[in-house]
RNA sequence: GGAGCUGUGGUGUAGUGGCCUAACAUGCCUGCCUGUCACGCAGGAGAUCGCGAGUUCGACUCUCGUCAGCUCCGCCA
């Protein structure tokens, strides 16, 4: 049934064949999009990576070639050899960028005969995932995962031209390596020649990339597979692509210019979008204040609002109570929602109870006056001194969270990115960059009684806060930076330590004694040893770019093979057990 | 570890206790058709309603459990 290739080259891509071919002789190769049978005439939409192109099978051709074209269906691969020309009058296509033209067939090969695809191979369809994942090879066909791997294709192309332009040096780092503590859960992988030991996937090239610093390589980049054993969502996987960075000699403002810089590349090669540097840069105790996370999504307003001041005397114990335990009490202005139903209410209640908040205040204004049913609590100045405040006026909304700094910020954050959504404020066209800088070194471990790092153990505090190592380990600020986009985190680094009496220090508030540390990070403790550059870096998800790149929600969508949510791959049903006899090489034993 | 949403011919959906011998669209198969491009027309095949248990005279429909997918919380230096 199939039919041989040979003899037979591509001299063209179906969606490259336009105007300036026409009568010249082209073949092509690709699978059968759409075929229309017409009886006398059948027309078949011949696809490929590039696009569509009308091929035309006429009876004149020959009852063979006729035929064969009459038992070609979807997904068939051909080889067809033809004549292009224009179409007749009134027979253009504009949706087509090949509409103007078509091609004549005088001779097609059937290479391969398909069975029916489980589901159409076309944008519009809007089929199960699983489905999907499942027939993965049949879902990249689609254009528009295509355009997303073509797209994800240009941009590490460009990434790594401005590497190589900048002086960066591009370094393999291994993906068998040393488990560390502090962090995500690694992936193990168990060692046939060392019984009991294993190695650990990499979480990122961190101390490698470190190491390289101190051997001299000066400017290193890679683009790093990474792996984190912990819970998925739409923008994480396991496993995953960071462009990995490290800079010698350098200071923060150094590392975020050349990355910017990069970032504008980027977008204007990929997109043709103009990305306007310095990117805004934004302190983490700003963005928290005024957004509620340190990834504010800028694209819109809706700022959160401290109102204790308006609200210290007033009657209502909630408020005064956090107030008093030194809590926040904050709020938002839903702009235009004073006509909420109580359905509304409770569902954005329940919104913020995700986040740990215990309640919803509000206050709906209207032409009459201010409805609400703490509103007694409040005397009428109090009141004015607050609707002020939120800068209120008739039709608005007013939402308020009384709870710890933490809850309340991720509360009305999460609070402000829903009402964005609900109003329509958020523009979808627009790229909306900044860098949140000055994060705090250290946060407190309620269920391990300890300080942790935030960003990691290397990153260098900022000198002048070194005074508060003992006294209020919480204000220290690191030199840690994130790139925000969109409301999303796409990069994050600092500048590390490089002196051996702070890394010490560091250890020590962390709880990390001597030897515990000589014991995880001897092999970089002793490298430090030898002469350190200053140095600092930073590592952007990939995929997470990626996806803003292509309007994308979901990461599994500029992937070509990714995992579901529970971490398995439906198309290769991995993971799956194995022969004992591996699993005795590895000396491992299973429970049960 | 937890919460929510979803699961019905190949695909996408409808179906709120008997009207279901399960509907619609699309896809598929057969036939007709010489200018379509989501071609059209006529006919046909195709579903033990995710799985298991329970309530009931009767369950796609209600209850419980379970599995899977998705979204989120925790987690993710």
């Amino acid at each position: 049934m199939s039919e041989s290739l040979t003899g037979l080259k591509r001299s063209h891509y179906c969606g490259t064949v336009k105007k300036d071919l026409v009568g010249q002789e082209v073949t092509l190769m690709g699978w059968v999009h759409r075929r229309r049978d017409h009886g006398g005439v059948i027309f078949v939409d011949l696809r490929d990576r590039e696009g569509l192109v009308q091929i035309v099978f006429n009876p004149e051709i020959g009852e063979e070639l006729f035929q064969k074209a009459e038992a070609v269906r979807n997904e068939y691969v051909l080889a067809v050899v033809g004549t292009v020309g224009l179409r007749p009058e009134g027979t253009i296509n504009p949706n087509l960028t090949t509409g103007e033209i078509e091609v004549a067939a005088s001779e097609v090969r059937i290479l391969s005969i398909a069975k029916t695809p489980p589901f159409y191979i076309d944008d519009e369809v809007d089929v199960d995932e699983m489905i999907r994942l499942k027939y993965r090879y049949l879902d990249l066909r689609r254009p528009i995962m295509q355009k997303g791997l073509m797209l994800r294709h240009k941009a590490i192309k460009v990434i790594r031209d401005y590497f190589y332009d900048n002086g960066f040096l591009e370094i393999e780092t291994p993906m068998l390596t040393k488990s560390t503590p502090e962090g995500a859960r690694d992936y193990l992988v168990p060692s046939r020649l060392h019984e009991g030991e294993f190695f650990a996937l990499p979480q990122s090239p961190q101390l490698f990339k470190q190491l390289l610093m101190v051997a001299g390589m000066d400017k290193y980049f890679q683009l790093a597979r990474c792996f984190r054993d912990e819970d998925l969502r739409a923008d994480r996987q396991p496993e995953f692509t960071q462009l990995d960075a490290e800079m010698s000699f350098v200071e923060r403002e150094d590392i975020l210019t050349t990355m910017e810089k990069m970032i504008a590349q980027l977008f204007k090669k990929c997109l043709d979008v103009d990305i306007k540097t310095p990117l805004p840069r934004l302190s983490y105790q700003e963005a928290m204040e005024r957004f509620g996370v340190d990834k504010p999504d800028l694209r819109f307003g809706l700022e959160l609002v401290d109102v204790a001041e308006e609200v210290k005397d007033c009657q209502f114990k909630v408020f005064a109570q956090v107030l008093e335990k030194g809590g926040r009490v904050k709020g938002i202005n839903a702009t235009g929602c004073a006509h909420y139903s109580r359905k509304d209410l409770d569902d954005l209640t329940k919104l913020v109870g995700i986040y740990g908040a215990k309640g919803l205040a509000y206050f709906i204004l209207t032409e009459e006056g201010l409805k609400s049913p703490i509103a007694k609590f409040f005397t009428q100045e109090q009141l004015e001194r607050i609707v002020t405040r939120m800068e209120g006026k008739p039709g608005d909304l007013l939402l308020f969270v009384a709870d710890e700094a933490a809850v309340a910020a991720a509360a009305l954050g999460h609070l402000r990115l829903e009402l964005g959504k609900r109003l329509n404020l958020i523009n979808e066209e627009e790229f909306n960059f900044l860098w949140v800088v000055d994060f705090p070194l250290l946060e407190y471990d309620e269920e391990e009684k300890r300080w942790v790092a935030m960003h990691h153990p290397f990153t260098s505090p900022v000198e002048e806060d070194m005074p508060f190592m003992e006294t209020e380990p919480g204000r220290i600020r690191a030199k840690a930076y994130d790139m925000i986009l969109n409301g999303v985190e796409i990069g994050g680094g600092s500048i590390r330590i490089h002196r051996r009496d702070i890394q010490e220090l560091m250890f020590k508030r962390l709880g990390i004694s001597l030897e515990d540390a000589q014991e995880k990070f001897g092999f970089l403790l002793d490298a430090f040893e030898y002469g350190v550059p200053p140095h600092g870096g930073i590592a952007f998800g990939i995929d997470r770019l990626l996806m803003l790149m292509a309007g994308r929600n979901s990461i599994r969508d500029v992937i070509a093979f990714p995992k579901t949510q529970s971490a398995m791959d439906v198309l290769t049903q991995a993971p799956s057990s194995v022969a004992s006899r591996q699993l005795k090489e590895l000396h491992i034993k299973i429970k049960n």
